[in-house]
RNA sequence: GCGGGAAUGGCGGAAUUGGCAGACGCGCUAGAUUCAGGUUCUAGUGAGCAAUACGUUCAUGCAGGUUCAAGUCCUGUUUCCCGCACCA
């Protein structure tokens, strides 16, 4: 009798430092071997530790790398630091820390704490972007960047975190508060550092179509790039040399152009100010407006304001009616040419602008009555009181007034994107130091690349200037500088680079992390990209993501990478919800710490269970009894070991079938990520095994192969214990025998007009002419059809047979 | 408003091309084992009718439709979640 107790606190020490010893995950630099690289998002090393979102992701790739393994695969599977960032810095300035030291001291719990859930990690190729080592190659090719024009300094209105007191990109700003701490967000006109990723709006988009990214990622970023297509064109301005340029999406409404409205910072107000007969007001409206946040523009619930310009008339260049100027903030000057035609009859916005100052309101596509409600053009409308237009359903309309505009030289055909430039600087310490230099001779001035890395000086206060200037501006000895081109006395950049710098190229350097002469060789690059698999949170889709294939595009258009598009594929976990379905935090108290789950049921039963939850991309409540269940089941698992059984083959025989199919279905539900199911399937077979009683080697010996991706060290062990030989790491993957995944004998379920009356155990190979001769005799069925006229029968082998009868 | 997704027992959720709805787990009920139990084992567990049994009716947000057959397909509709949003 097996009388060995299952001691997972034991032998997952045990086991994790065997692998390590025996360096059993590490990627090797044996090119020859087909490769696969599985990838998860690099954690930031907060002070908290790691919470159980966490381990959903590392876990879900981690039984995709071990089954990668085990197929042969040479995987690379890293772990890294995402370690530069204000919580660290807020601490470091609460505590009275340095921020090296605190993140040295993060990194080292959160590792602790991933080596004790077991992942396979391949440790020796950690990358931590705070290290000089890594933040160089970053310096390097934000100069890389700079070179190609792509990063730029420019005086901006930028969103200002009020907390944080630094500036923010539009991807940090959630519904008008910083994403970070959820202040207030201001804007505030500074100098900054942008990086121009609209040069790259249209290959982002059409990177789009190369990739297996889940519709859900791509809708979202497409979303953001926010393509539109349209025209611009030019409205004069009445007795005046002035042109009015306007974007439209729909230039086939022309003709019912009623009315314009410039945003109130639009420059047309100030070149013609001396024409303006109610200056004051028009004045009086744009400081009113400036004072408002874009959060307070949209939260007014898009009430209409705005001031006529009196004293100025724009002429429709098609048919040369004279029609009034406004000045409105639901115009904004960011996007498009701060100018639009109003085109009240066709536009929600403009239908309401001018119901709400007594504007005309002129149809020029049939359908719909313009003066009760906006009408919303349909494809059959055809256009009305547009001249030329008139009879032409909206496509030809469009395309028919573009060919004009473009024939009269009055404007032409024009694409928009909503997508912003990056704002790249950041007033804070613990960041990558931009390597520049302001020379008052030269201007901007790049650092040379031996000169890289540029180190983060040490400061004694790491807080923000009362001016919004970043601490390094206080460093004097390191502001300081000759001018690396004149010498003459210049100063450093003093801001930083953002979060998201760092991680916008990790993945990269996995391939070669110890690289000095370069980011990683040509070689390992052209080995290990692009990532086979990226597995990562929807909250970094418009941010990090985005930026990534931004960096990684420019890489490839330089000729630093080969692929254009870094991530091969790319899945979502869904996130883990209290007990309560609320979110996790500190504030609701409902906050599950993976280490105490690990004290209590062991770090497989705790994998097991975050993969069993649920449905991998959606968000689903933690409940602890459900993870001790999957303990219950490891228990199982483990006592199946009083029933091996050598001469068991005769009586399990039946047992062949079940072993066959969960091979098929939990290889296929892995690869699927149905990691739900693949369980359910695992747990189905242990089951039909203590039906049995009595099991075969090899049958304990398929469980623990199928089931080592998700419990790797409870499969070890077991496998040792059993003495079947070399360590399970490094056995193959099974494979299922294609003709023993059906059962001799099936359950067919007989209908009578679609309700089943009676179901019978027949042989799998029942052809259509027995199954229609036999199946009716069915004790419960034959009654039911006797003296009725069968008018149909409808035979599925294997599943079931209808009778249809009136 | 635009885009994406969802709705199935007390709970989390299963269900290839339409083919036995509720797999698997949690919880719950009863019994057995145990000095003990956050142990193990056995049986049961959608609702109703029934109480003779592999009986019967109703059930996948709602209302229709197609089909021998619908959670799955079609039309309409409601609710919820996520992302974007005065983007012209």
């Amino acid at each position: 009798m097996f009388s060995v107790p299952y001691q997972p606190e034991i032998i997952e020490k045990k086991w994790q430092q065997i692998w390590e010893e025996q360096q059993a995950f590490r990627a090797t630099e044996d090119y020859s071997k087909p490769k696969y690289y599985c990838l998860i998002e690099f954690p930031y090393p907060s002070g908290a530790g790691l919470h159980v979102g966490h381990p959903r992701s590392n876990t879900a790739l981690d039984i995709i790398a071990r089954k990668r393994r085990m197929e042969g695969y040479n995987v690379l599977y890293p772990i890294g630091w995402d370690a530069f960032g204000l919580p660290t810095e807020n601490y470091a300035i609460q505590h009275h820390v340095h921020p090296a030291k605190v993140t040295r001291d993060n990194i080292d719990h959160f590792r602790s704490q991933l080596k004790r859930i077991g992942f396979s990690f391949d440790y020796s190729r950690e990358v931590n972007t705070t290290d000089p080592g890594y933040y160089r190659w970053t310096q390097w090719i934000f100069l890389k960047l700079y070179e190609h024009g792509l990063a730029y300094k420019a005086e901006m209105p930028i969103n200002w975190c009020t907390s944080c007191k630094c500036g923010l990109a539009n991807e940090e700003v959630v519904d008008g508060v910083c994403e970070r701490c959820g202040s207030e967000v201001v804007r505030k006109v500074k100098n900054q550092w942008m990086l121009r990723i609209t040069h790259y709006a249209q290959k982002l988009l059409d990177g789009l179509d190369t990739v297996d990214f889940i519709d859900r990622v791509k809708a979202q970023q497409r979303n953001w790039i926010g393509r539109s297509e349209g025209a611009e064109l030019d409205f004069s301005i009445r007795d005046s040399d002035e042109t009015l340029r306007v974007y439209t999406t729909r230039p086939d409404t022309l003709f019912g152009a009623t009315y314009m409205v410039v945003s109130p910072e639009h420059p047309l107000v100030d070149r013609l100010a001396d024409r303006i007969q109610n200056l004051d007001e028009v004045l009086n409206y744009r400081t009113e407006a400036a004072k408002k946040s874009d959060f307070q523009r949209s939260e007014l619930d898009h009430v209409k304001t705005g001031v006529q310009v009196k004293g100025l008339a724009a002429i429709n260049p098609v048919n040369g009616n004279e029609i009034p100027v406004w000045v409105a903030d639901y115009v904004l000057m960011g996007y498009g040419t701060g100018a639009i035609m109003a085109v009240p009859a066709h536009d929600a916005r403009d239908w309401e602008f001018a119901k709400a100052f007594n504007l005309p309101i002129t149809p020029v596509f049939s359908g719909g009555n313009v003066q009760e409600a906006v009408h919303n053009t349909g494809d059959e409308d055809v256009a009305i009181n547009s001249g030329f237009l008139n009879g032409l359903p909206v496509p030809q309309a469009k395309q028919r007034m573009i060919e004009y505009l473009e024939e009269k030289g009055l404007g032409e055909r024009k694409i928009n994107y909503k997508l912003r430039d990056w704002v790249f600087s950041r007033q804070r310490y613990w960041g990558e130091p931009i390597p520049i230099i302001h020379c008052p001779h030269c201007g901007v001035v790049p650092l040379k690349e031996t000169d890289l890395p540029l180190l983060l000086p040490d400061v004694e206060h790491y807080e923000t200037t009362d001016s919004g200037e970043s601490p390094l501006s206080r460093m004097d000895d390191w502001v300081n500088v000759p001018c690396p081109v004149c010498e003459a006395p210049a100063k450093r950049e003093t801001d930083t680079m953002p979060q998201w710098a760092g991680s916008s190229w990790y993945f990269l350097r996995y391939c070669d992390p110890h690289n000095d002469n370069a980011f990683a060789s040509q070689e390992a690059l052209d080995y290990w990209m692009p990532v086979d698999w990226y597995n990562g949170g929807m909250e970094h889709t418009t941010l990090h993501l985005l930026y990534s294939r931004f960096w990684h595009l420019f890489l490839h258009d330089i000729g630093l990478v080969k692929a254009p598009e870094p991530y091969q594929k790319r899945t979502s976990h869904g996130m883990i919800l209290g007990e309560n379905g609320e979110k996790m935090s500190k504030s609701r108290g409902n906050v599950i710490n993976p280490d105490d789950m690990i004290d209590e049921i062991g770090a497989d039963a705790f994998r097991m269970y975050e993969m069993f939850m649920g449905a991998f991309d959606q968000a689903i409540p933690w409940n602890t009894n459900g993870a001790r269940g999957c303990k219950r089941f490891l228990d199982r698992v483990w006592r199946l070991q009083s029933m091996v059984d050598e001469k068991a083959r005769g009586l399990s025989k039946r047992l062949r079938v079940q072993v066959n199919s969960a091979i098929e279905k939990v290889g296929e539900d892995y690869e699927r990520m149905k990691y739900n199911t693949a369980i359910a399937a695992l747990m189905s077979l242990v089951n039909d095994y203590y039906d049995v009683g009595s099991i075969t080697p090899d049958e304990l010996k398929a469980l623990l192969l199928l089931l080592s991706p998700v419990a790797p060290h409870i499969c070890e062990e077991i496998w040792q214990l059993q003495g079947y030989g070399d360590p399970l790491y490094r056995q193959p993957w099974p494979q299922y025998d294609e003709k023993y995944l059906v059962a001799d004998q099936v359950e067919i379920a007989i209908q009578v007009n679609g309700k089943i009356r009676g179901r019978m155990m027949v042989d799998s190979e029942l052809d259509k002419v027995q199954a229609e001769r036999e199946l009716p005799l069915h004790p419960q069925v034959a009654p039911l059809i006797d003296g009725r006229q069968v008018v149909k029968l409808v035979y599925v082998p294997g599943r079931l047979l209808n009778l249809v009868i009136k």
